[in-house]
DNA sequence: TTATCATCGTTCACCAATTGAACACCCTCC
DNA sequence: GGAGGGTGTTCAATTGGTGAACGATGATAA
């Protein structure tokens, strides 16, 4: 459940823009509350991200999950993992678009 | 559970070999052979498929799963949906891909 | 013939992953 | 105080997928 794949896009996402919810996060993400929760905790566990209470200015109160040092070095070289993945993930689709195209043709 | 992408895979699989056993299937897809037995079953309520009982010439009985026109016309067709969505897939990770190389490069 | 072995499709109890409604809590505003 | 809206947390329920086990069937050996 905990795949470098939503690790990775946490810390992203968080990063970007740390006073966010749990929810907004699941939104983006297109993963469950539930979900989310697990995998939050999981990297505050580990001390990649830091939960601090703080309080708007104005109007709500909220959290600020903050990306420790280990935190972003931690999302580096998962962007690197991933850009590789992905990479590998591209010369496969690459392939099976033409091998569909050549199926096409028959 | 019977998406196109399986739909499809094993109408193109079954053209290609009827003489298949669903074990040989289910290996072919990596998918258990409990999904496999329910994929198709489903295709072969649908009339997309038809198994023959048949004897091999010398050794093993077994079946032939062979597509009926009905199950060519669909494969045709599932061919070209399956051939855009993976076009979509290949935009979209080409994107993930610039982008993952710009966060590289901060 | 009978027994054994291999392979077939089918079944279904089991496991893991995922969900989101429900809950407790906090803050603000009326 | 109470209502309303925001938090994170929990966990019963659902879903999806698995593959061992089963009965049937044909080939093979005794």
């Amino acid at each position: 459940m905990l795949d470098d794949e939503y690790r990775y896009k946490i810390l992203k996402e968080l990063q970007q823009d740390p006073n966010m919810s749990q929810r907004a996060l699941a939104k983006r993400l297109e993963i469950s509350l539930g979900k989310t929760n697990y995998c939050l905790n999981a990297l505050i566990e580990k001390g990649m991200i830091k939960a601090d209470n703080f309080k708007n200015s104005t109007n709500k109160m909220g959290y600020l999950y903050l990306l420790t040092p280990k935190g972003i070095e931690e999302k580096i070289a998962l962007t690197q993992r991933f850009l590789q993945r992905k990479l590998k993930e591209h010369e496969t689709l690459e392939k099976e678009i033409e091998q569909l195209r050549q199926e096409v043709k028959t």
